[in-house]
DNA sequence: TCAATAGTGTCTGTTAGACATTATGGA
DNA sequence: TCCATAATGTCTAACAGACACTATTGA
């Protein structure tokens, strides 16, 4: 073996362990509502090959050194996004490389985090970043696509027990406005007396003096989102669910 | 440089990357029932050196080529208990290295899994590993303990989801078994009536022939698992549960 | 017999879901 | 005026939680 086939070999397991593939990646799942839906945050895929052009893919980076998991994903996320504060943020979990059908862009392992953005919220000036409502999703490889609805199950799974519909909400909203991003996220209609009812008793909104007419009808009040109580559920086990 | 340099520079770098240490590896947290409480399967550390000693951790391995993450976990639960069947098992998350204390042995990333064991499951033979309960866990490092929290939050979080009690009992059952069962999963007392109420209307277990008598009062009937229908819930938001 | 546990029947306050009604704007 | 939407009141069936009661064993 000569020096060079060792310097060669050398180069090639550094860039592997060092340089920018990475063993794993971070990939952000961002979600607003548009159109009555919930639309994703994809970018351009950095790759400059011309096969890898007007590809689009989730917004994905490596950590940096000494950066958290979650961290990383902030900086992905607030990278594509005008946004002034950080938004809701989750892991939905650590996703191999499904052996076969494997991207060479595509790293072994990948962790997925998905975050909550207000409705209205602009792509990012810099990066190539655009919202594609979940209805007409460009071609996405096939782990993205896995990715993509377990984020989705991930804030569904959670709707129950933290108060998310508000991160998709402006500061000042109606009640229908509210009413119509659990229903996006449900997946179902809701009765509006009965929403009502269980808001006003889970005190989760106060009223402005505000009101706002858009349209024919009654112009309806705006409200905010303010906690007051946590009446935990002291109720019990509901069966229904399960199965 | 000289040519012994770069041959030792190659020679770390290629450790890292390919060797035994690699940049992510698998933990399992399996949890059984034990004493009213939940106990967590640990392994003696297979790190021989002196100060390894007596030190027990969460059983852990990395993926084989090829290997999916869940079978990965599943090889290392299996391994170190006395199992017929796959247990169920779901992913944790990834969890990164807290950069402040990080012990040597542990690596960069590590993706958890938990995994439900029936009761009366004992440690496997050829591994050296033992159920502890909760409340007298030995001194575990600090990624673990972090991991065994969200572990056991992860099996609650899905309890009205998933029928995961049963995968906590044997076979047959009685219904204060699996009552206590939940009691334990959530952390509360129910209401015996309530309880039985619900589970009938649920249609989730079938009662056997069979009756057992242990210490005074009654026999009591033993039922199995046994789902008929999945009357998913039509009942509107509760938001009891939120704030 | 007493003690202890299993299992069931009944009552009541609460609430989800449905329906109806009033309020308030725009066309 | 008609229509569309907001917001609220009322009714009912269903259910959670509580209590009481019966049933069946061991001590």
């Amino acid at each position: 073996m000569t020096l060079v086939a060792i310097c060669d070999l050398f180069a090639d397991v550094s860039r592997e362990s060092r340089g920018k593939r990475q063993q794993y990646t971070i990939d952000g799942v961002a979600l607003t509502p548009q159109h009555g839906q919930l639309a994703v945050l994809l970018a351009q895929d950095v790759d400059t090959r011309v096969e890898a052009r007007d590809r689009w893919a989730l917004p994905s980076d490596v950590p940096r050194a000494g950066e958290s998991l979650q961290a990383t994903a902030q900086r992905i996320i607030t990278k594509c996004v005008e946004i002034e504060t950080a938004p809701w943020m989750v892991q939905v979990g650590a996703f191999a490389q499904t052996s076969t059908n494997a991207l060479p862009t595509e790293s072994e392992l990948t962790i997925a985090f998905v975050a909550l953005v207000p409705m209205g919220t602009e792509p990012g000036p810099a990066a190539e970043a655009a919202w594609f409502v979940l209805s007409e999703l460009p071609q996405l490889p096939e782990r993205q696509e896995h990715i993509l609805q377990s984020a989705v199950a991930a804030v569904r799974d959670r709707l129950d027990l933290y108060p998310v519909a508000f991160r998709l909400l402006p500061a000042a909203f109606t009640l229908s406005e509210l009413q119509q991003m659990y229903e996006l996220l449900l997946g179902r209609r809701l009765h509006k007396a009965s929403f009502r009812r269980a808001l006003q008793a889970a005190w989760l909104v106060e009223p402005t003096d505000e009101w706002r007419s858009e349209g024919r009808g009654r112009p309806a009040q705006l409200f905010r989102y303010s906690p007051r109580k946590r009446r935990r559920g002291r109720r019990g086990v509901r069966f229904d669910l399960l199965g």
